[in-house]
DNA sequence: TAGATTGTTAATCGATTAACAATC
DNA sequence: TAGATTGTTAATCGATTAACAATC
């Protein structure tokens, strides 16, 4: 049970832990108590080895022989995740994803909250989006930066981004999920995500036929 | 120039691949006719070694002194990743987040085309999505299976993911970009992409402070 | 106690990087 | 030729997996 931050911890092993939080979730919700490694690894179709080495960084969060009480776990993992709190986003680009994005109730049920929408474009400025109002872009950084915002949703296009997620983290965000289709070039330290579709099924493509 | 598929092609050096192309369609656009994989590098964050260990798997595409010819290069990474012929897709769940990808131009400019839209809702059936009518789900699997489509996106609730891919993949779909927050059990061989938001927030959560 | 499963070590596997001969 | 950069090998680094003592 001993908490060693000392090591750091590979990248790799904290991008496993929210997969593993999500499905202790479903097991919670499904009324399962207790696990094992090697039942968490059979859902998740990995191994039981990974699982245990994975959690082994933050602590022993088991018991041999008995496994591991899923309420409890989950507990931790949101714990090592910081998901004990709320996050306020900034989102920037409304349109058709921006749109969706704002609708997508995932966010609020998991503590993600949008609580500002930015856009260029003088048509939309001053409309509602959801329960919010579309600002400038133009004063972005000085909203962001005053309300603390530290996380970043860029939904612009590519041509845009990397302007765009400068400001951000100007402002003093310092994580980035960006669905322009363009690589980004941040300071060290600045965590992005990538998402874009286009990207995701062209490393399909060469598996098919 | 040797071809050689004999060795089999690691995951992460395909996933890389799409990446590289869609750099090097920036530079071709910005009039750049010859590059290096120094330079290529730099643009990406990434070593140039990388970039060049990862070409030679499928073989020599660049001239010693020189570097790569910008086109010849895109046109080799297209051919390599199947991009040179149009992908027909299923799109399951025509919900906000089925709508904003209908719209998304990208996928079209990239060379796949969204032809069939699928929900369960009977309010929606029948009705238009951008150019498509929404189908009801019980009719996918022959619809899909007729017009021989290989890919599904799925865009519906975390609780109808996993029947609706299995579905697909008795269809014949080989690739599915998954938008629900679920992971999916599907037979070795079928590719899956994940994209959920909540998860890729959650995977730098854990360095803010 | 007998059975089960953890946490951890050591072995294996695979990916990245450095270095350089080949060559344009 | 001199300079530059590839393609490839070998070294390094890091991640996964197997195995098992510890222990519930």
């Amino acid at each position: 049970m001993k908490q060693r931050q000392e090591t750091t911890i590979p990248d790799i092993v904290v991008s496993r832990l929210p997969i593993y939080l999500r499905e202790l979730t479903f097991m919670a919700q499904e009324g399962i108590a207790v696990t094992s490694s090697q039942e968490l690894a059979r859902r998740l179709r990995s191994g039981s080895a990974q699982i245990r080495k994975d959690l082994s960084y933050f602590g022993g969060f088991g018991k041999q022989g008995t496994g591991y009480q899923v309420e409890f776990l989950c507990q931790k993992l949101r714990e090592i995740l910081h998901l004990t709190r709320v996050w306020e986003i900034a989102l920037v680009g409304a349109g058709d994803l921006g749109r969706a994005l704002i609708h997508y109730g995932e966010f609020i049920e998991h503590g993600f909250r949008i609580s500002l929408v930015f856009d260029n474009n003088p048509q939309k400025i001053g409309q509602r989006l959801g329960e919010l109002t579309i600002m400038s872009t133009e004063v972005m950084k000085d909203e962001v930066r005053r309300q603390g915002i530290k996380i970043g949703i860029l939904a612009v296009p590519a041509s845009a981004a990397q302007k765009v997620a400068e400001e951000l983290v100007e402002a003093g965000v310092g994580a980035i999920l960006n669905y322009a289709p363009v690589t980004l070039s941040l300071p060290a330290g600045v965590r992005v995500q990538y998402v874009d579709p286009v990207i995701h099924l062209q490393r399909m493509t060469f598996y098919l036929k």
